[in-house]
DNA sequence: CTTGACCTATGTGTAACACATTGGTTGTAC
DNA sequence: GTACAACCAATGTGTTACACATAGGTCAAG
């Protein structure tokens, strides 16, 4: 099969597809009549495996070392914990940043409300991002 | 002032400023001695500003677009909101998004608790991700 | 004048693709 | 058999906001 067929029976883009190839992840054969590369059903396979361990949370990098073992004969599944496991409190983690993003962001758009627009003649680049720690401090802080 | 120096006084990295400069938000003269990049006071105000944005969640493609308003002399305010305006929704998605990943790898950790470790003669590349869905189904479907 | 601490500019790497470019393939109407 | 259109391919580049690596310059103390 070719790239986007493969691509259409693992719900992906033939963008994808290339991108795993690229990096090593699908290891195609090559048409030798015009260079187009040619996957089996291993590689549908292998392309759903991805998937998964993407939806997991797991990054390309890991999947290719998780790949390597298995192609060792040692089982990964000890290391998958251990990865997951140290995930887990990452993306706990990365949850927190965007939470606090969103409430310096929404704070930010009340305190604006009754904040006029800056004019020509003024000293700032924009008035509403420069005295916004202003604000902040008066309010919550 | 030199990198080092501008980027202390701004608790920024040194190669925080050097990027800035690299792509145009910073516009340092040159020591015709050497060849080091050399601040004013200005460019710490820009510096402090940046951070200021960043904080509030504008990239550095809209800071950019921003002091190009300043410098044509048109107030960027209105479109400041506007930005800020069309931000929020993303960062809500983005926590949505966030939240469900989380929950999907707490879900397969509480499930992979009772399942035993890959060995040498199985068919999978690691059954504790290949055989998450099926659980997610089973549990939650 | 040499050592060492500190600094500089510039090039490259990061994550996971999407997009742009250029050109080949295939089916069909003529 | 060819001219056209719809579709497909490979490859190169762009994205974000820096961090890191490399190779070398500056400056004061000894």
């Amino acid at each position: 099969m070719k790239v986007s067929e493969l691509a259409r029976q693992a719900c992906v883009t033939a963008d994808t597809v290339r991108h795993y190839t690229r990096i090593g992840l699908l290891s195609p054969t090559r048409d030798p009549a015009n260079g187009y590369q040619l996957y089996d059903g291993d590689a549908l396979k292998q392309l759903c495996f991805i998937q998964k361990a993407r939806l997991l949370g797991f990054t390309l990098h890991e999947v290719e070392t998780i790949v390597h073992h298995q192609h060792r004969g040692t089982s990964p599944c000890p290391m998958v914990r251990g990865l997951m496991a140290s995930h887990l409190p990452k993306v706990r983690e990365q949850i927190a940043e965007l939470k606090q993003q969103l409430t310096r962001m929404e704070r930010a758009m009340v305190a604006w409300e009754e904040m006029p627009d800056g004019e020509q003649g003024d000293d700032a680049i924009c008035p509403l991002i420069e005295h916004w720690s202003d604000q902040e401090e008066r309010n919550h802080g």
